[in-house]
DNA sequence: ATAATTTATCGTAATATTGCGATTAAACAA
DNA sequence: TTGTTTAATCGCAATATTACGATAAATTAT
């Protein structure tokens, strides 16, 4: 017990539910939005930015890589953060389908 | 610790990431679906429909709820349930939202 | 070479989530 | 009343998540 039954949903229901769930701690929303906005790769002043500890952004920033949602690249000493636009629509995409499938107000 | 440091961020991160959250498991994303599809109040035929036991089902539905997606009406001896046409709008715009704010692609 | 900077990983503690059997409570049927 | 149906809640076990200090590994600066 304790463990999420997967094979009793479908894989889209899985992925969608894989996504929702990564996006779904606030210092993740927050990663992607400050990488939205500045719109660039970052040599991530992501520890600054927001107020976790270094090992604990390092792990989400994992999580979000995992996902495909961002990627990352060796700069130097650093590293450069950047949203995966493919990944980002895909995901935009899916959350869509799922809010568009309910049409008609019942109640 | 362990605990997620809600105090860090906006109360908007911290509530596109609730919902994120909630929307973050199959079973729940199930749920939803069911009810967009079947577009009614229905006195659950869930416990057929997802293979889970009744208590996880209810307790899931018990979720949705709280955050305020689902809506349920005592119909007799049974519950009705439905989509909350309101919050659903919301849900979407706020992550429709989060989406749109990614515009150019940098690599 | 040595020191400083940057980021990933390890280890661990605290807390949250998931699932389910059992029980309870309420409405309905006989 | 007595039994049946329906759904919430309790209690528990298994597992997952979150956070962070400490450490490691790699690059750059002196």
């Amino acid at each position: 017990m304790g463990v999420t039954r997967t094979d009793l949903f479908t894989e889209q229901q899985n992925e969608l539910a894989k996504i929702a769930r990564i996006l779904g701690h606030p210092a993740r929303i927050a990663i992607v939005q400050h990488l939205s906005r500045i719109n660039a790769c970052i040599n991530s002043d992501l520890v600054q930015e927001l107020g976790l500890a270094q090992a604990t952004i390092s792990q989400h920033l994992k999580e979000l890589k995992n996902v495909g949602i961002i990627q990352g690249t060796v700069e130097g000493s650093s590293m450069s953060y950047c949203i995966n636009a493919t990944k980002w629509n895909e995901c935009k995409d899916l959350l869509t389908g799922l809010f568009d499938e309910y049409k008609n107000e019942c109640c």
